[in-house]
Formats: C-alpha cells, structure tokens, sequence
DNA sequence: CGTAGTTTTGAGTGTACTCAAGTCGTGTGG
DNA sequence: CCACACGACTTGAGTACACTCAAAACTACG
C-alpha cells in the first residue's frame, strides 16, 4: 500500500488526463503543477514542496500535470486502500479538509498575484514565498538579511508568475541593480533586507 | 442559530480583516469574494452563486472581501454552534472537503485564465461559465443557442477577469461584431452558436 | 427634465511580449 | 587539456496588446 518513489530532476510525475492510482505527498524535492493549452502556453497552479500533498481522492483521473522540477521523493499510497482507510478513519477528513482550504487561500492570493501585479511585484513576491517556506526563521531576525536556494529555472519561475523567462531575467537583474537582492549562482538568492524586499510585493501579508 | 438574511446589490457582506461570526451559503442571487491593495486594484477570487458556501469554519478573521453583486439572499449559522454541529456529525466533513476540493480545481483554471489567455479569451471564458452555471441543460442541446443574464457591471467583470472595464467593453462589442454573441438588454447575452463561444476560449473543456 | 451610474468610443502610451543574438556555465569527447 | 556542444541565462531592438485618460452616449430613476 505505502511506497516511496524517487523522480529525477524534469521528469513527468503525472500527465493531465492519465488513470490516477495513487496519491501522496512529498518528502524531498520540489514539483510543480501545471496546466497546458494546445498551443503550448503554460500555467503553474501550484508548488509542491515537502509535506504537500499530491492527488485528489475520490478521482481518477489527474487533472494537472505534476513534475519533478528537482530531484523528488515521493511517499505514495496505492489509491484503493487509501480511500478504505479514509473511510475508517472519519477524523482525517477533518485533517484533510484543513489542507484544502489553506490550499484554496494561497490558490487565491495567486488569483490576485496573476491578476493585478506587474512584472516586478510578481518577482518580488515569489522570492518572499519561497524565502519563507525555506527559511522560516531567518525571516524574522531584525537585520532581515536572508540567504536561500532558487531551484526553480527562469522559465519555472515564468510559467508560475504569469510571464515569459525574458521578463523574470530583465526583473531579477533589477532588483539586483537597485540592491534589493544579490545574486550568488543564479540560483541562489541573498536578500539583504527582507522588509525592502516586501515593499517590492505590493501587499502587506503573505505575498 | 440559523437564520436568513437580505443583503441589497451593492453592498458588503464581509470585509477582509473583520470577525466572522458566521458561516453560511448563498440562497439566492449572486456575491463576490475578492481582495483589494491599499493603491485600490481588486480581484475577484471567486462568484458566488446560489448553493456556495461562504466562510471558513474554524478561522474567526475574514480574509477576503464578500460583496453582494446583485441581491443576495444569504442562510446563515452562527459560526460556534455550526462548528459543534460539524465536530459531532463526522459525515460533514467528507462533504466539506469535497465542495473546498471543487473549488480548489475551479481556482486553478481561473489561475489559467488570468495567467495566460489573451483578453478576448478571458471574456468568452466568463460568459461560457456562467452561460453553463445558470443554464444547465440547453448548453448541451443540438443547435447550440443559450440566452441568459449576466448580472455582473462590466467592472466586477474587468476584476474577475484581471482586466479594465474599457477592455472588457471593447472585447464584448468585439465578440458581438463578429456574430459569437448578441446584446438584448447590455446585461442580457444570446449566444448563437455555444460551440463558436468555446473555441474562442482557448481550451477545450471548463472554460 | 436633470442627474448619477454605467457603458461605449477615441487617442495616445507603456509594460511586457516576440524574435534574435550573444554570453555564461557545465559536461563530453577528441 | 582544450574544443565543442548544450542548456540556461542575459541583453537588445522592435512590436503589440491592453492600459490610461478623456469625452460622449446611453439608462434608469427621481
């Protein structure tokens, strides 16, 4: 029933309308999950990062693409006896109902990102996300000086934003140029002040 | 601990920030759930229409701004007693967790819509949802001809949609000069042919 | 008939897109 | 060890779609 499965790195995890026989969560790594149109544009709809949790139940068919943008480790349940043991255990839907709607939250708070921000609030405010979700402490020292990991490329971070990857490269470079972020390795992100840094967002909370 | 209340077309239900005492679910009419920035840009995050669910059990604070669009007839429970109710009848949860999950999967091609379609698309999304939501049945019909009302200002349409109310006036006169939609009454829709609707929205099922 | 709210239309602008070339970084094979 | 190739990223020039600002037309209502 339980199994713990490794995705390389830019593999497909599941595709859009596939027989889905299982669900999960996972345990290291980063995927994401995503739309496509027939002409190719793209659309992430969510990042999934360790605890989060993959598939729906009471489907059987996937309705996103989900891929390993890093390396993924995935604890997998077969879907037949998850459902059996939901259906036991009353006191998880609760749990799961929880999960749902803190998904719905952020999924909203997208909604306005997609919506209404320029190029840099959207920059701005992914940088914020992921600096919090990798580095939940640091966050709030006063100095605010943060330093983390982007394992995401220019056109992830672009299909996620709403953007192409030439305007996610032009943005980054500057907020670099105006001293907002440094820039290590390309993907590693150094913030000097986190609060400059939410200025950028163009909300208060979250981003 | 339950009760029903009015509200008339225009004014607030909740606001993002306030204490929520109440669950509750659309009776009658149509509300908006939406979120402001201090420089005033809004997106509407959600329609809601009879049969939604409003609040979020288990949270006290408000996130999201709740406008009654048309007038809105609302079936209220004191948020403390529902909440008693919900811990003691197990059931609901499952139930729960499957309306939060629909929406969850609604959000997420709304997350396409503002991320990635073209203004035109966006517009003849909206008008496919609602045509489907409030008209079930004569979308499926042979001919393909659907009327109904659209009771939305062209402004809570821009803030669905991610757009300005110019735009969204410009590309509905657009649809309707190209013979996809007539205009009866400015907030009455005729569609001719449901299908010409559909492809002009760039994906093939939802919109 | 006058007023306020909504919608349409016009003209000009700007942000982000497209297309294209060039740079950087890393891994592979000669 | 260097040459090369490949992918990721950057940068530039020109364009287009949707935005802004402004005015006019339509609607509803007192």
């Amino acid at each position: 029933m339980k199994s713990y499965k490794t995705y390389p790195a830019g593999t497909s995890i599941v595709r859009a309308g596939d027989p889905l026989d299982f669900v999960g969560s996972v345990v290291q790594g980063v995927a994401s999950l995503s739309q496509t149109m027939e002409d190719g544009r793209r659309q992430m709809v969510g990042l999934l990062l360790p605890s989060d949790f993959v598939g729906r139940p009471g489907r059987a068919m996937a309705k996103f693409d989900v891929e390993a943008t890093s390396e993924v480790i995935l604890c997998q349940f077969n879907r037949a006896p998850f459902e059996r043991f939901l259906h036991a255990t009353p006191h998880l839907h609760e749990r799961m109902l929880e999960m749902a709607l803190d998904e719905l939250d952020a999924a909203r708070e997208w909604m306005l990102l997609l919506g209404r921000k320029t190029a840099r609030e959207k920059i701005a405010s992914l940088l914020l996300i992921v600096a919090k979700r990798q580095n939940a402490a640091p966050v709030l020292d006063g100095i605010g000086m943060v330093k983390f990991d982007l394992n995401l490329t220019r056109e992830a971070m672009a299909d996620y934003l709403g953007l192409t990857l030439e305007t996610v490269s032009r943005q980054i470079n500057a907020l670099k140029k105006d001293g907002i972020i440094q820039l290590e390795k390309k993907r590693q992100i150094c913030v000097n002040n986190i609060d400059q840094l939410r200025a950028e967002t163009g909300t208060d909370f979250e981003g």
